[in-house]
DNA sequence: AATGTCGACAACCGCCAGACT
DNA sequence: TAGTCTGGCGGTTGTCGACAT
């Protein structure tokens, strides 16, 4: 729809306060005849752009946090390469940023294991391995920050626990592994942590699912590179890429990946709809973002 | 100090779906 | 019903700063 004329490239100031400036007064919507009656030589879509992911109120900018890393790759592997859908899970975060989050990290690293992002095998190395991973870390964080830890524990105890939901959800498996999300990620043999009866074969599960076992830490003697480094960034972890593996330890982790039984994987997908993973991700973000 | 490379981020482009006429 | 317009979305490119050589 771009005119001849139409200006380009980056925003000034002066542009922002006139954007500002007309939404405040009118609202934003109808964003072709915003442009012209606001007197911007832009495009709608410009427009639209620039208010979605710069200027609207709430816009969260800046380095991702452990926990919406955990959710990007998690809603990821359950809907694929629909950003707008996973920004509306992660609040003031913009489709824009999660993609280009994901270009640049998560890409980063599969170019790291010499596989493509949307392989297979690279796929199941960041379920199996790198969210477990991750989750651990997450809530470890949680667990040496009190006030997180008060959040966790009252979510906890709130009606989004694992067990509830996949009752509710009406998928099939009973038996279900915890969830990769961080604030179920609690040690399994701790009963305040999955204090309902439908929760009560999560300890099985975490005795004989190795996704579980690898989350919890308990493979500590294949994985103990992994947890023995405390230099990890907790801005952008990933389990290889901090270790600075080498190409045989990138092996290993395919190969693990390969190795992976997949009776015993129970994906979100088969655990919630869309609905129940909307709300679990806000009600989670939401708590840490108060923090 | 100059140059090259790379990563992160902002913005644009093209396609598509829905609303409207 | 067909055509047009608009907004939304995902893919891609451009730009800039940091870092390495």
């Amino acid at each position: 729809m771009a005119t001849g004329g139409v200006k380009k490239g980056p925003w000034s100031e002066q542009e922002d306060e006139q954007l500002l400036s007309y939404i405040s007064k009118y609202g934003h919507g109808h964003w072709e005849a915003m442009a012209r009656k606001a007197g911007l030589n832009r495009t709608g879509k410009s427009c639209r752009l620039r208010w979605l992911n710069h200027l609207r109120p709430g816009v969260r900018r800046g380095n991702i946090t452990l926990q919406e890393q955990l959710i990007i790759l998690q809603l990821h592997s359950r809907w694929g390469n629909r950003w707008a859908k996973i920004a509306e899970c992660l609040p003031g975060r913009s489709d824009n940023e999660i993609k280009n989050y994901w270009r640049t990290r998560v890409q980063k690293q599969a170019k790291q294991l010499r596989c493509d992002v949307n392989s297979h095998q690279f796929i199941e190395i960041v379920q199996h391995v790198w969210m477990p991973q991750l989750a651990e870390r997450v809530q470890t964080q949680c667990k040496s920050s009190p006030t997180i830890t008060q959040e966790l524990e009252c979510c906890e105890t709130s009606s989004i626990s694992c067990g509830k939901l996949s009752n509710d959800s009406s998928n099939t498996h009973s038996d279900a592994a915890p969830l990769s999300i961080p604030c179920q990620l609690s040690d399994p043999s701790s009963s305040h942590a999955y204090n309902n009866d439908s929760n009560r074969h999560v300890s099985d599960a975490a005795d004989s699912d190795p996704a579980w076992r690898l989350g919890a830490g308990l493979e500590a003697d294949t994985y103990q590179m992994n947890v023995e480094k405390e230099t990890i960034s907790c801005e952008d972890y990933c389990p290889w890429s901090e270790q600075g593996l080498e190409v045989d330890k990138s092996q290993e982790l395919l190969e693990t990946a390969a190795w992976y039984d997949h009776d015993y994987c129970y994906s979100l997908e088969n655990l919630l709809n869309d609905d129940d993973m909307m709300i679990l991700c806000q009600q989670f973000l939401f708590d840490d973002h108060r923090a």
